[in-house]
DNA sequence: CCCTAACTAGTCT
DNA sequence: AGACTAGTTAGGG
């Protein structure tokens, strides 16, 4: 979304409770805006940070409800419009982690050769790290190409988590 | 196993 | 414009 198009947008939010702990999820009329793992307070601090000029509004709505579902049931298809703040480069690798399938796991080059530019690896690392929609674009999928899980922003703990849950449906 | 150089996009100064 | 960061990678000591 362009920044013109941030400012007359009401993005409305609330906390759930998951399998991984609390979370955040926040959504406009079109499309799922950003989800986090973790404490509230910082959850909040995110949300603002990312949508400086948007309203935020403390609302439950009805993409919260599908968005929720899916993080319950990984394995349900993602059917859930997103409405992303993002360059032209954060949405194709974002894109791309979605097409990973559930339980499988890609590596940082994997998505960089899939977006065309096999030698971004480190500049897909950076967009996959700063990706709002945690859960939802799997980032979690996404480990280093000599096997070990490499980091996560939520903590890796968290990552390993989620990749358990999910191996184990 | 640790260290380094090369790689690219984004953010900050 | 320059420097630094980031969830990397490949290669050398």
């Amino acid at each position: 979304m362009s920044s013109d198009e941030e400012k007359n947008l009401t993005i409305r939010y609330d906390y759930y409770d998951t399998i991984h702990g609390n979370c955040l999820i926040a959504a406009t009329d079109k499309g799922i805006a950003f989800i986090g793992l973790g404490d509230a307070e910082h959850l909040y601090d995110e949300l603002k940070k990312t949508y400086k000029a948007a309203s935020l509004v403390k609302q439950a709505g009805p993409l919260h409800t599908q968005a929720l579902s899916h993080i319950t049931d990984p394995a349900s298809p993602i059917d859930i419009p997103f409405h992303i703040k993002g360059t032209d480069f954060q949405v194709k690798v974002w894109n791309a982690l979605l097409t990973i399938p559930t339980g499988k796991t890609s590596s940082y080059k994997y998505i960089a050769e899939k977006i065309g530019m096999p030698k971004a690896t480190r500049a897909v690392g950076t967009a996959i790290g700063h990706n709002p929609v945690s859960c939802l674009i799997p980032c979690h999928r996404v480990i280093r190409s000599d096997g070990k899980l490499g980091g996560y922003y939520w903590g890796i703990g968290i990552k390993e988590k989620i990749l358990r849950y999910e191996s184990s449906n």
